[in-house]
DNA sequence: GCGGCATCTTACGTTAACGTCAAGATGAGG
DNA sequence: CCTCATCTTGACGTTAACGTAAGATGCCGC
């Protein structure tokens, strides 16, 4: 019967957290200087509860969806002393309203800037058609600059 | 006759041009720290020329759609010894294509943000309506942020 | 000659989320 | 006892695009 990593009682060190959610333990440490995080410690040595686990994973989720530190942070707060958690979720909701209207926002910002340079891409062929044909991007270019990003996402990935 | 403020032989105080393009002057300074503008001068202060003017105008046209300045510099520096416009052209068609293949990409992290957030916001509401119903936005909550929001952009816009 | 205005240079401040040392403590293993 | 690995606490560095004084210069009208 293999150990379950999650079970309740369980206990965290700083670096099993960092390797199950692929971070560092300075940022955990960041996380704790700025209130996020409040982990027992065993002498010096910090000791993650299964709710810490519960809420690490509540920021990395709230940072996937761009809600800064400072703004998750407030969410967090509302964890502890809550009426059962009623008003910790009503604040996520507010707090995920407002994101996505400015997510959608933002949206709105690129797909402007994707047309202008859409524009701009069409504009640049047409002239270099009329004047310098060969300094046109070709096939073989395109075949190139793909192999080029594979190689850089291996590379990451290796790290 | 009114005079042509766009006439190529007219020159340009700095402000002047922080007007038209409505930035600040530190701004244009910046630029010229970064070399991607060199004014003459008329003793200390700077004389801006139409070809400033266009190099500013293109300066802004990136900023928009999310170039940085260094980039913006490389397209420049290929403005002035340049066979004809053909390379920076080139160099500019490049660029903008790398561009708008990091905005989709930034496009689909942004709708991925937006779905994990609109779940998190039906079981926010479901179990709000469970447990606390009265602690759900309501109609005139969504007015008063309708009025807040506007207040905000007129603020803005009358500074 | 003086107030007022525009301009100049220099240089530190801002923001977010950590990265990157540096230096020391602690425990396990050989 | 030595060394290694892991942990700790500072504390400064990074990045981008300016913002924000502070203090000097120069011109215009009166």
């Amino acid at each position: 019967m293999p150990t379950d990593l999650r079970r309740p009682q369980r206990t965290y060190t700083i670096r099993q957290l960092c390797l199950e959610f692929k971070c560092t333990p300075r940022a955990l440490r960041f996380y704790e200087d700025k209130g996020l995080l409040t982990p027992a410690r065993d002498g010096m040595n910090r000791v993650y509860s299964y709710k810490d686990r519960a809420r690490l994973k509540l920021i990395l989720q709230g940072k996937r969806v761009g809600l800064s530190l400072a703004e998750i942070g407030e969410i967090l707060d509302l964890y502890d002393l809550d009426d059962g958690g009623a008003a910790q979720m009503a604040k996520s909701l507010r707090k995920f309203k407002e994101r996505i209207v400015a997510l959608e926002s933002q949206r709105e910002d690129i797909d402007r800037a994707i047309q202008e340079l859409q524009v701009g891409c069409n504009n640049l062929e047409q002239k270099l058609i009329a004047t310098r044909p060969d300094l046109l991007p070709r096939a073989a270019d395109y075949d190139q600059m793909l192999r080029q990003r594979l190689d850089g996402l291996e590379h990451v990935a290796a790290k």
